[in-house]
DNA sequence: TAGCGTTATATATCGAGATATATAACGGGT
DNA sequence: ACCCGTTATATATCTCGATATATAACGCTA
């Protein structure tokens, strides 16, 4: 590594990381956001338009990772009084927590490849 | 992470990691295929049709790569003989060894990662 | 029973990226 | 002078995913 060029210094270590199952994605940063928003927001259709998601899209995360997990992370209600909303569980919650602890790690990583790189 | 439900023994941790500069990409698992095959077969047109790649893509990513480095990754020669080729310069293998042993480390850690998870 | 905001779902439209097609240039061989 | 396979480049076409649009259902309110 010790004889890598010096423009070797502009280049970064990037990445990107999630979760999956057999054949399908599970967890990655833009489904975490969205947990995120529809905790601020109380309903699947704000916490899109929070981050310039389509409702169906939005829709679909929360169908797929409900799916994939016993008791699902995202509770939703139609009708009522305010014409319903979504909340995140606990498990949820959990999962959330766990994928930052992860991502922190994650950044270490990156952080400490960089560095090497530019040794 | 000792109560994540036993379900979380299903999902694996994956990513993918690349080099980039200010602006633009610099390597990834698709550049550094597509050098691997200019080894192998001596042309981009060549080792494009190898790997299911448009020549023109092919293209694109040698001008990236060539145009974030001093000295060229890749060089190409119109005409002649055998009406052109490309071979890798030093420089390239010296970035293709270097881009594998990082990724060795990066498969270490999702594994040790997916392990956490599943602990 | 009518109104409301949301979830839930299907269908249609659009646009970006990929692919296909075309053409020029290159330079040695014959 | 012409042929060859490749690099080099522009343009046209296509495809698929994303987005937009539309509609139904839900359940509380009043």
């Amino acid at each position: 590594m010790e004889d890598i060029p010096k423009e070797t210094q502009r280049f970064r270590v990037r990445g990107h990381l999630w979760l999956e199952s057999e054949k399908d994605r599970f967890l990655g940063p833009g489904r975490i956001e969205l947990m995120e928003k529809i905790k601020e927001h109380g309903s699947i259709s704000k916490a899109a338009s929070a981050m310039g998601m389509s409702y169906k899209k939005a829709w679909n995360l929360v169908l797929s990772m409900n799916s994939q997990v016993e008791k699902p992370l995202v509770l939703t209600q139609t009708g009522g009084s305010r014409g319903g909303g979504a909340v995140v569980t606990p498990e949820g919650e959990h999962y959330i927590e766990a994928y930052k602890a992860l991502v922190v790690r994650f950044q270490e990583f990156l952080a400490n490849e960089t560095r090497h790189l530019q040794g």
